[in-house]
DNA sequence: GTCTATACTCTGATAGAC
DNA sequence: GTCTATCAGAGTATAGAC
């Protein structure tokens, strides 16, 4: 079934109000004036707000794991994939900047939203990445070019807080160290490099 | 002006329910139950939800920032100082689980309510802390403990995303690592050495 | 200071014409 | 499929008695 060019419209204006204002916050008439359609079209594109909000969300998972999986079962030694994931996660978010808040914001409001068949856990996370990751620290540490006391749940959760925190608290973040948004592109950009080489160097034996 | 009893009892159920449903999600009526009042009386002490709101969230960065700039001013060594921020950070977040989630997000939505004052600009982070810690880190490096490579304003945005990223995406961690509250704690727990040790490893030489 | 009752507003949702 | 008009419910806020 493909989307009419005003299903596509809600959707996209949708995705920028619940971004922002969260489910809660987010009006229908303010979705609908950004998509430029009546109101009554949103519920009969997607009958209810919750509806159309749980689309967003789907969606919005959605564009974020395989780009990930990708660069988790990419075939590249392990320095190498944790420069790529860091760059992609940042180039990611930061191209969408309310993305991160809004899935860990709505996340930790409305837990039930976390679909696991989403998430694919037999198939993602902890399927596949969590051991190819372990098996390739492995390899590394009888090599002897890390330590071996990282584990890899701990190494991806460092990761991605190192990416995703200074985006999800941009605001808090810009305003005391008073900088302004390019500047901030500019910290991020570097930050691909800077949090690479420090990654790299707390591993390494 | 000292608080009523029943002034203090709104203001305990007002933090819990705000922190967890946000401003807009949050009902009168329920921070009401919660502190066993009258919905009326909320009204009375403080006219208006976002007034009431705004009391919530300015005694909420409040009770932080203290806290935060002890450790960032006290005198020991930057080892030491790194291993009682993390430390400290972890403990005053894990306590108040949805704190963080609050702050980022609130402010992410509504960036005026971040009240320059409470941060204390001047004062603060940026006049104080960001001086001392580069001042610190500039005897660190010529002494040779550290790489010259690390500015104080990344360290301590990597320090703070290592630690308040995880309690942040509590919710998505938990269901995506599978694993329980107790079993968090222990892990946020055990983080408290793992973070140090991780940041250390990163700046030395 | 505290309660009950009520007013008022906002907004999600639907009915029905075109 | 799209629009106008309207309803119904929820939720904030206030008036007024005690």
């Amino acid at each position: 079934m493909k989307k009419t060019p005003t299903e596509v419209k809600i959707l996209v204006s949708a995705k920028k109000v619940f971004y922002q204002k969260g489910l809660k916050g987010a009006r229908m008439q303010e979705i609908a004036d950004d998509a430029g359609v009546n109101k009554a079209m949103l519920h009969y594109y997607f009958r209810s707000k919750e509806k159309l909000f749980d689309k967003v969300f789907e969606e919005s998972v959605q564009s974020v794991t395989p780009v990930l999986m990708n660069v988790f079962l990419e075939d590249s030694d392990l320095n190498t994939k944790i420069a790529h994931l860091v760059e992609m996660l940042i180039d990611l978010f930061m191209n969408e900047p309310y993305l991160s808040n809004f899935i860990v914001n709505e996340l930790s409001q409305n837990p039930e939203k976390l679909f696991l068949n989403v998430l694919d856990l037999e198939d993602g996370l902890i399927g596949k990445v969590i051991p190819l990751i372990n098996q390739q620290l492995q390899v590394e540490i009888e090599k002897g070019n890390i330590n071996s006391e990282i584990r890899s749940a701990e190494l991806i959760v460092n990761i991605m807080s190192l990416c995703l925190f200074p985006i999800m608290s941009q605001t808090v973040l810009q305003k005391t160290l008073g900088i302004d948004d390019e500047r901030m592109i500019r910290f991020m950009n570097k930050r691909k490099q800077t949090v690479t080489q420090f990654v790299l160097d707390a591993i390494k034996p």
